[in-house]
DNA sequence: ACCTCCGGGACAGCCCGTTCGT
DNA sequence: ACGAACGGGCTGTCCCGGAGGT
């Protein structure tokens, strides 16, 4: 039907009108009026689609939660390297927050004071610390290095890296990603890698640790 | 005066009543109303003390600032091992956030969406982004460690507990920061210290790395 | 469309009452609540139709402004005695004044300090000096008599009458016009209108200077 | 005393104050914070020296009353030539109302609709109509001239002159009292003294009709 | 007596989230 | 799907007392 499409469109600009305003404007201060506005529809439209703004809010979010889903669970779902895959998603994570408006707005919504509950920042702190149990149980974590207290830090960090994205957009780089492995990679996994990158010849500068190589580029192998 | 010291007081119950309600409800939700009648006087007793909401705010931001200040304009301003600063202040600064409500409302209020220009999380950055120079000048870091990427992580990873610590608390313990340390330490520092570290007995599980006592325990030393 | 219609109505039925609290309490001391309730409406419905107060007492003086011009821009626009249409307009304006609250308050808010600018008196006053130079022009006045004092002295009386009758409504008699020209005219119009005026026999008590007749009863012609 | 000398200044400074604030913003905007702080002193000494906003409006009021009454019971209160002395006294009240901020609030108090019952406009009306009564039995009035007619013009026009004074001052000039005189007493005195003034030379144009000359240029005369 | 600092209550304007009739 | 209307609630601010200094 044309008619449904045409509601599927509305429903697509309103999700993404109201992103846009939450991300700017937090959760509380964002009008219904300005949202319905930008989305070009008008107020009683904005209703009849989300019964309340509440219900809106939550529709954002659901849609940034498909994105991170998308992202934890990628193709070699429980395979490979255990750490390559955290490395992977958080940099995929920071690429989709500073690319995606929804995703953006998701997690602000996820912090606000006045909403509880959202399950955003919860699934990405499971995930975190399911794979990280995973690297522990099949040897990849260097022998003191704690899976919980790595998953608090890379959470932590995440987060920290989004909220401060949302005063300064040049937080949301994926150099800064790069950067935070590079400082964690060597500790977290166990001591040859960490003496292939410490003793090893430095790095050129200009190719600093990147997705999907990061192991490669540090010969990492796993523990016997 | 016993004018003036009733004014005082008065004035501090305000303000612990707005950090209390800021911290709780986020600052727009957030009604005057309920912060004076939290703080057991009248709507026009609030108004004679601030003129304004913004202005109230800024004077718990401010309180918060203070105290921030305390924690890193410490005793050994310049001197000493630099790295035992970063955690020494980190502590307290977790440990300031999870107490005082003042503090937490202050960085609360300093990621709010509806609030722009707050000082604390700046000059927090600030602090941390000198000290690591310092300590890279001095040279306390290892060879491969980038002052500045460090302080991009560790300045995230309080910002990130700071925030999750608003939704659950228990993120605002101490283990958290030291759990961090124990992970960041060793890449930041030179290699010797890591492999005290690292190729030590493994530390007691009752007594984590701790505020002032870090570096005694992992008998660090300046690289030569 | 019947819900025009009805919006229609409201926004006609908010004037009115706003006319009406503004009469009767002037500008500052209006509520908008007093408003909205004679007005039968809810606050929120005010606020759809007139976005603040200003604006709704500009619209309430708009449409004042539109009553005065259809006096002002009768149907002889241009050609016939001039003084006659002064003499005319100012009844008709007094007249309105007096019948019409709309009218009455679009003055009143005219002459609130705290509102700047209203155009219906400017626009009055315009009016008034144009007739009368058009009167100078083509010889309606007297010989000495200077066009631009008399109207400021038509402007002020007006205006005095105006003003005095919102606290005296007495004040707002077509007669209070009459006496002001049976004043006025012999002086502003030449000699031989002011002999047929002062040495003919007297006018009888009961019928005074009127709209519409008042040269025909001075038997006033055009000074060669 | 001088604690008493202290205390008429500042209410004198109070009243003063209080004018001007009156006459800027009107009565019901002016807020006695801005008044208190014009005149330099708190907030609490104005309730001090006025019990309420109200009474200090009457103080006003009751100074201006005071300058109205010096120019209406002038020397001669009683004798004289009775036109001569309305000349007099409107070109004094606007002089008044130009130069002295008390009798300008004065006036404007007595208009605002939020307050009820000047005296100020009152006795001026009185003592216009008394006047002109006077004027009426004693013989100095042309013969079809009415006195209410003509008092109620002059309230009318002095009170506009007053009105618009308050948005444009140039309004408050006495050559625009004069140009009033001009077209208004040629019909209000005797035919002879019109024709003196109609048909005779005209007057140089540097040298209008003035409070205290305008007589003895027109020659008036007595009716016998 | 004269004045100040502080505080109390009230309410105004604005605006918002939501529903109803069409 | 929309225009119109509702009612509630928040911030700002105003007028005013009252306890206490000088």
């Amino acid at each position: 039907m044309a008619k449904q499409e045409r509601a599927a469109r509305t429903r697509r600009a309103l999700i993404r009108a109201a992103a846009e305003v939450f991300a700017e404007e937090g959760y509380v201060s964002a009008s219904l009026t300005a949202i319905s506005r930008r989305a070009g529809v008008s107020n009683g439209a904005l209703h009849f689609h989300f019964e309340s703004k509440t219900i809106l809010a939550q529709a954002v979010e659901e849609e940034a939660l498909q994105v991170v889903r998308r992202i934890t669970g990628g193709p070699d779902r429980d395979g490979g390297y255990a750490p390559q895959r955290l490395v992977d998603a958080t940099h995929q994570l920071i690429r989709g927050i500073a690319d995606n408006v929804v995703v953006r707005a998701g997690f602000g919504l996820c912090g606000d004071p006045a909403r509880r509950g959202g399950r955003l920042r919860r699934e990405w702190q499971s995930w975190i610390e399911g794979v990280l149990r995973c690297a522990k149980r099949d040897g990849w974590l260097a022998e003191g290095a704690s899976a919980e207290n790595a998953a608090h830090l890379i959470v932590a960090t995440t987060v920290g890296f989004e909220v401060l994205g949302r005063e300064n957009e040049w937080w949301l780089s994926e150099r800064r990603v790069t950067g935070m492995w590079d400082l964690l990679l060597p500790r977290l996994t166990d001591e040859r890698t960490l003496a292939a990158l410490t003793s090893g010849p430095p790095r050129p500068a200009g190719e600093p640790l990147r997705e999907g190589r990061t192991f490669d580029r540090l010969g990492m192998r796993r523990r016997p």
